[in-house]
RNA sequence: CGGGAUGUAGCGCAGCUUGGUAGCGCACCUCGCUUGGGACGAGGGGGUCGCACGUUCAAAUCGUGUCAUCCCGACCA
């Protein structure tokens, strides 16, 4: 492609809306433009990148044996009433009707269409197992969309749908997608890490993120904490929200302190540093209570006052899909006690306000809280906290782990200490089980005849945000560096001065001779000063640049790699050789 | 949806306090000159100042409303 003939504008600032850099590049770049919030128009250049990463993904999954389609983008309602998810999906889900007046959507994710195909298609445990993908534009109505295409609404992903006769089945269809995703990735340039996840809205049990861990601080695009332990035979690693760990030990009883349940007054102690110096006490001897609305249902959460809640576990433990911490009127108004006061006595008889559901407050308590003696909780009356308490002066709550990991913390599986880092996560799999089949009555009978659910898993990619993410981990401050597999083109060829007769004869051979052989060559033929040449590939990230410049008249030309910044001079016909012989390891 | 901010040419911005009919840099077009890291000179095209209503002889500027966008919190590939 010749330079003054490609597609693109390359800007001189960066966009003020963008944030994060891979969002300020790849607009600065000529890549991307916004058309709406959340929405990207993807460019020539764009394009020809996001091609490659699906490529890369259709040849890994084409060899692990699943087979591609595709599946309409919008689809009825009906379905996602059979599965239950149209009540439950919330707002993200675009909702739409058409000109019948019948409820649609657009599809943000498609367990319920492959499973309608699943269930018309797949009679016997015979046709089975089956592993079905696509690679697909999806619709999410994101609350804030952000940081350009690593959280756009409309963004491209490939999800695959596995079906099994049995959960060692998909236990094997699981490993094998495993194995795949980490393939992938490598492929692209991006070195990842599976990490134990929270299932979400998808639904299933075990499930795995592949994050591409960001270490830098220079931007804030990893959405996600991972934990991870750094003893190499050990590997554990999981996101924020699914970590686990063992406490150090500490001073749970606070017989030391207290005899007796008595209530006290302690005046302004509306946060837990104040309580513990106001009674001269260690903060592990309070039990923290925490008013959650899950579902319009009010929750009661309690934790030792050391720790901090991890809010999508305290959903999953009392089961709801959607879960916000009250505001201080609410308290006011359920428990007649201000902010820091309330607490699990005598719960049982709070009675709830008519605007939220149910008849009690559901009261869950963190494992750490299950040890702890003689300790301090709010009254339930503003200024007034209870010293003393015992689980046996309580109402037994449910126990469950609801606690948010800190680093330091040890790892769960070898006891060595957690570390923490910031995470964009890229894929995703997902043991899904029975929870689409059985809801959508897709059945198969198996070798005794009997109908059986499929079980199933999917398994998802984000197409989009993987070249952004490689953006993310590859640039300088001239620009982006392309990881070879993934860049728009292979090669920039720049003859410096378009006037001199020589550099473009040269230039030109160059350029020839390598669309030949079917690299990707861009020949930067545009009468501009070298300096605009120069900025514009390494703002656009071409992996290598040939310039042809002075050192032609003794035969000479510049071979720079953009990854590393080495330059070296050769004749055009080692450079060419050059490139061949660099493209044929990595390609 | 809560909290904060911003909407003026493709991009980045000034002008608004103190109303008088819109400007700068880059980009774009023409000519000259220049050619190894975003040159220079001259000339030129492009904006109903987010939108609506109001105040006024007169609104980018003041008021009200509305829409959009961005940042911080709760969701996810």
């Amino acid at each position: 492609m010749k330079m003054s003939k490609l597609f693109v504008q390359t800007l001189r600032d960066y966009p003020s809306d963008a944030e994060v850099i891979s969002h300020k590049l790849l607009v600065r770049a000529g890549y991307i433009r916004k058309l709406a919030n959340g929405i990207y128009n993807y460019l020539p250049l764009m394009w020809r990148v996001l091609k490659k990463v699906e490529n890369i993904v259709r040849e890994e999954m084409d060899a692990s044996g699943a087979q591609e389609l595709l599946m309409p983008f919008v689809q009825p309602e009906e379905l996602w009433k059979e599965s239950g998810r149209w009540d439950v999906y919330g707002k993200e889900l675009m909702r739409l009707k058409d000109r019948h007046d019948r409820g649609m959507c657009l599809g943000p994710t498609h367990e319920e269409v492959i499973t309608f195909i699943a269930r018309e298609g797949i009679k016997s445990y015979k046709q089975l197992p089956v592993n079905l993908y696509q690679i697909q534009s999806k619709f999410r109505d994101e609350v804030r969309p952000r940081y350009g295409l690593l959280r756009g609404r409309e963004f491209i992903m490939k999800d695959a749908y596995s079906f099994d006769v049995n959960q060692e089945g998909l236990e094997k269809s699981y490993k094998i997608m495993a194995d795949a995703y980490t393939r992938i990735f490598d492929r692209c340039g991006l070195e990842t890490k599976a990490v134990q996840s929270d299932s979400g809205a998808i639904g299933g049990a075990v499930s795995h993120e592949y994050m591409v861990l960001i270490d830098d601080n220079e931007n804030n695009a990893g959405e996600n904490d991972v934990f991870f332990c750094k003893n190499k035979s050990c590997g554990y690693a999981a996101n924020a929200n699914h970590a686990v760990s063992v406490l150090n030990p500490a001073e749970t009883d606070g017989s030391k302190y207290f005899s007796g349940l008595n209530k006290v007054d302690t005046p302004n102690t509306t946060t837990i540093e104040e309580l513990a110096a106001f009674l001269k006490i260690p903060q592990t001897v309070i039990l923290k209570s925490m008013i959650y609305i899950a579902d319009n249902k009010v929750v009661m959460a309690l934790i030792r006052a050391d720790k901090t809640f991890e809010e999508t576990k305290v959903m999953n433990a009392v089961k709801a899909h959607d879960i916000r911490s009250a505001a201080p009127a609410e308290l006011e108004a359920i428990f007649g006690a201000s902010k820091g006061f309330v607490g699990p006595k005598d719960i049982e008889k709070v009675k709830i306000p008519d605007e939220y559901d149910g008849e009690t407050i559901q009261v869950v308590a963190d494992l750490t809280a299950k040890e702890m003696k003689n300790f301090v909780i709010g009254a339930n009356e503003t200024d007034k906290h209870f010293t003393g308490v015992n689980w046996s002066d309580l109402k037994e709550p449910v126990f469950a782990d609801i606690r948010l990991v800190e680093k330091g913390e040890k790892c769960p599986d070898c006891g060595e200490p957690l570390y923490v880092t910031k995470g964009i996560e890229v894929g995703n799999i997902f043991q899904l089980g029975t929870k689409y089949s059985k809801a959508m009555n897709a059945v198969f009978l198996d070798e005794n005849g009997k109908t059986q659910p499929f079980i199933m898993g999917c398994y998802g990619i984000g197409i989009s945000r993987t070249a952004a993410a490689a953006v993310e981990r590859h640039h300088d401050e001239h620009g982006i560096k392309w990881p070879v597999a993934i860049a728009p083109y292979h090669v920039d060829i720049v003859p410096v001065n378009v006037q001199n007769e020589l550099q473009t004869k040269v230039a030109d051979e160059i350029y020839e001779k390598l669309l030949a052989k079917k690299v990707e060559a861009v020949l930067d033929d545009r009468d501009e000063r070298a300096g605009v040449k120069f900025k514009d590939a390494d703002l656009i990230g071409f992996p290598f640049r040939i310039t042809v410049g002075k050192t032609i008249d003794d035969g000479l030309v510049e071979f720079k790699t953009r990854e590393t910044g080495e330059v070296i001079n050769l004749t055009p016909e080692e450079a060419v050789n050059k490139i061949l012989e660099v493209l044929g390891i990595t390609i």
